[in-house]
DNA sequence: TGCGCTGGCTTAAGCGCTTAAGTACAGTGA
DNA sequence: TCACTGTACTTAAGCGCTTAAGCCAGCGCA
């Protein structure tokens, strides 16, 4: 905390006895004003002006039973971003203060280099989803929490019990420990399983994204040869690797059975992998990754290699982040819109998404992609 | 709200019963486990678990007299960007539900188009400095608000009442509004005019920022006629200006007196005194913009007029957004380093920035920027 | 046997609001 | 004149936690 003293906050029962009415007239003030007579209110409002009143959230929220605070919750989902470059974790580890005393300037770092020469930290996938989130809720008035951390019941539940309405981007099994909340309050997830636990679910129809992806590749390309980039370790990595082999199957070409592994964290699989593709010489004529993030990491790794995308080797996405359009060559994709699935997510918490379903089921907002051809499927 | 049945939430009540303990034991269970016999402990916690048992944060910050969450407020900047383009101005107001209903697809519309299209609108100064401040309160594990609003006392002392500390991108005026506050809460400002007032600082030095863009100007290029874009509206824009004008003097050149007004609302004045400007046949060899926004919006009235840049004339921008990358010709320009300033902010509020400046005074962190070197200005 | 001590639990008093219910009083109609 | 109404305000009962203080075995020790 800081050092510099503190005056203890100035409450309802301050700002009552300086304008000389009851704490309920305070209140009403600034709750109820036209309960009370002008000259009451006025008399009240200068004395919280005054004294510098803020109402306190807490009490309200405990008195009235709600918060009116929204919420959105990634599971340590900025942990991912945090992992590379290493200069940033550096940084994130080094968090002794640095000197921000006295008037000396702080000079421009190696991080802020990085963060300069790489937008490919941000934004990202989470971060439009979430500016759409608080761009609604600033329409419609609210106050946005934003949290992140671990899976674990405390922290859910912390953050379950500051909100009226809990957005998440779930991570495995997350669903479980989530429908124990949601009885008491309401919860939105991004993209999950489907089941009948009782959330809501705003995603993206993985499927018809995929199609068109494939369909350009197989037709306009004519593309024979395919691996896929990615993990399955989520519903919608699932769903895109389904697609990708019906498609696929579709065409007559009979698809491998498991993708070419894209961790984030850990040991760099991907990198391993398609340098073992090289040496065998079955290195295929397109990569179809299951994000951007992935597609931008296996064009680093065929650079490397000496391969240049997209003449000897195509490459393409799933998300549609502004990094995809900065990358050398730009990368072609499937968009998600972001900003608008963010948006639906905070109306269905506030409640202002329109009636149910009929048979009172929880919403499933399922939002079109788009195409995104750019150069390297090798068109532009 | 929601019309799905909702059970009242669980309290302490509830688990303490369901446990066959006291109040208080569960209240330890979950913030003082030592104090607890592992049995009881586990006997709480798994009761916890079964009732969907989430603390109430409104209770707890009551009784605890905070309510650990840190915040940062935006005073509707939110409705600068919503402002333009047109077509997203319509999507905000035309809030009434869409079909969210049934199994059918959202599709895709034209404001996810533009979005795609224009990256100009995010993310933005704002954007990057609240994910450096979300970023380090992930770190210390506390929970982030973020809230936008007018500065009116009510929306200011709602906003200060739900947190722990608060930072805030000042409009104008707005120090003596919160100044009311910082006795209660300690206060971060983004920028503002120096004053006793009480409040933390974090900034960027304007002055080196300008400096060496109009040194790089002057001295590599051999600019000899210059014109500034921007408003004086703030203190940013005041030092940039005053250095601008401090560098031609230096150099032997008479300054004008007021700047280009580059309003983001309300009619484009920038256009018309740049129409002005080649009707009259002295528009400058480089256009010295306040902000990067400013320069991208010099740049699309320029290429209105047939002008090209750099070749007839040269434009710069200050911030360092991303969208200064993408734009063609990429934006000569100065970049602070936001999320440093962000995570800067956060560490203030959370008192882990260090010992404060002896005389007890608040913090007033300067950054140095840096510039930034690309074709707006005739280089690379 | 009596004593103090300690660990493990409970009691109970707030924290600062909201709001239903109550009071006081001026004005109104019969 | 008095009951009645409506307006303007107050009283007081929570809301669900935290935590100081209290209680009560059960223990070691003289």
């Amino acid at each position: 905390m800081t050092e510099r003293p503190r005056t203890r906050r100035p409450t309802v029962y301050d700002v009552a006895q300086e304008a000389g009415v009851s704490i309920a007239s305070v209140s009403f003030a600034f709750r109820r004003p036209e309960q009370l007579s002008e000259a009451t209110r006025e008399r009240v409002l200068a004395a919280a002006r005054r004294l510098g009143y803020a109402p306190s959230a807490s009490a309200r929220g405990l008195a009235r039973g709600r918060t009116g605070i929204l919420g959105l919750h990634a599971f340590d989902l900025m942990l991912e971003r945090a992992h590379e470059p290493a200069a940033r974790v550096r940084a994130l580890r080094d968090l002794h203060s640095p000197d921000l005393e006295g008037p000396r300037i702080i000079p421009w770092t190696e991080t802020d280099d990085e963060l300069l020469a790489d937008p490919r930290a941000f934004p990202l996938y989470v971060d439009e989803v979430q500016r759409g989130f608080a761009l609604e809720c600033w329409v419609m008035g609210r106050p946005v929490m934003i949290s992140s951390g671990s899976d674990s019941d405390v922290s859910v539940a912390d953050t379950a019990g500051r909100v009226d309405g809990l957005a998440i981007f779930p991570s495995e099994g997350s669903a479980a420990v989530l429908s124990r909340f949601s009885s008491s309050i309401p919860i939105v997830l991004f993209s999950a399983t489907p089941a009948a636990d009782g959330h809501h679910r705003v995603r993206v129809d993985n499927s018809q994204g995929m199609r068109e992806i494939m369909t350009h590749l197989l037709d306009e390309h004519g593309v024979r040869s395919f691996a896929f980039v990615g993990r399955l370790d989520s519903w919608d990595g699932e769903e895109r690797f389904a697609q990708y082999r019906a498609s696929l199957s579709q065409a007559g070409i009979v698809p491998e059975d498991e993708p070419v592994d894209a961790t984030v964290r850990g040991p760099d699989r991907m990198a391993e992998h398609l340098h073992a593709l090289v040496a065998s010489g079955r290195m295929p004529r397109a990569l179809v990754c299951s994000t951007d993030q992935n597609a931008l990491a296996a064009m680093d790794v065929l650079r490397d290699l000496g391969l240049r995308v997209p003449e000897d080797v195509i490459v393409t996405g799933f998300d549609g982040i502004l990094a995809g359009r900065l990358s050398a060559p730009a990368l072609t994709t499937v968009r998600q819109p972001m900003e608008a699935m963010g948006r639906a997510a905070a109306r269905i918490l506030a409640g202002t998404a329109g009636p149910l379903p009929g048979d009172g089921s929880p919403f499933d907002a399922v939002f079109a992609p788009a195409l995104v051809v750019r150069a390297s499927c090798g068109c532009g």
